[in-house]
DNA sequence: CGGCATCCGCCAAGATACTG
DNA sequence: CAGTATCTTGGCGGATGCCG
């Protein structure tokens, strides 16, 4: 019985989601969304350090991975509202276990950047 | 009461999180590392398409961080191990799960890549 | 309000070669 | 085998301004 023939077939399914999840705001989107902030502007006020150019690239791509859906309603102003479709559901569990996990070694992860910058 | 003063306390978790597996080739070390590929050049092997100057970068790098450890035995030739700390340890749960869901979403993400190198 | 065009700086990551 | 030094590059993301 071989274990594994091949050691690894490059652990492909973490590049796939990394694919999909790489962007710099792109997991802060998600969840903002979730959380029913769902209008570019709303979006854009609640993710102060992005511009609006890369937010709508990233959520661009967000949308051709079918991950969220883009609901334009044709009036004056424009209105436009993003939600996740079921795909998109799907990556709820992660991105909560990333936030959770962040929050939870924020010391430690700030410690290290500290003295990172130190040298 | 107020339900939310701001809206978004940018969500840091996951930046907190980024920080420690933003690394193009983090995610695939920590995976090898638990699997028992814990040799510089392994690792190497293992993943085919990083140099050895990136890997080593990012494992010093997840080093810091506290998530691996470094095992040096002074010899000759020179042997290196990681392994996961306890810190590191955490981390299995969002990378399988990374993992499970590149795989089940393969298809989608591999027709929407073609797609779009076709313009 | 939502979207796009343009320009630019930077840095992560690739390529290569050398030392112990 | 493990690690480092040097040089180069692609492209992501930041900044700004214009348009419907």
């Amino acid at each position: 019985m071989y274990e594994k023939k091949i050691p690894l077939p490059l652990e492909c399914g973490l590049m796939m989601t990394r694919e999909v999840l790489g962007g710099k705001w792109k997991p802060n989107l998600l969840f903002a969304i979730v959380e029913g902030i769902n209008r570019p502007s709303q979006l854009q006020r609640a993710i102060p350090g992005a511009t609006k150019r890369v937010l709508n690239l990233q959520l661009r791509e967000l949308e051709e991975f079918g991950v969220i859906a883009k609901k334009i309603y044709p009036q004056l102003p424009p209105r436009v509202e993003y939600s996740l479709t079921e795909v998109g559901q799907t990556l709820l569990p992660i991105l909560l276990q990333m936030n959770t996990w962040g929050e939870q070694n924020r010391t430690l992860i700030e410690t290290v950047i500290a003295e990172r910058s130190k040298r």
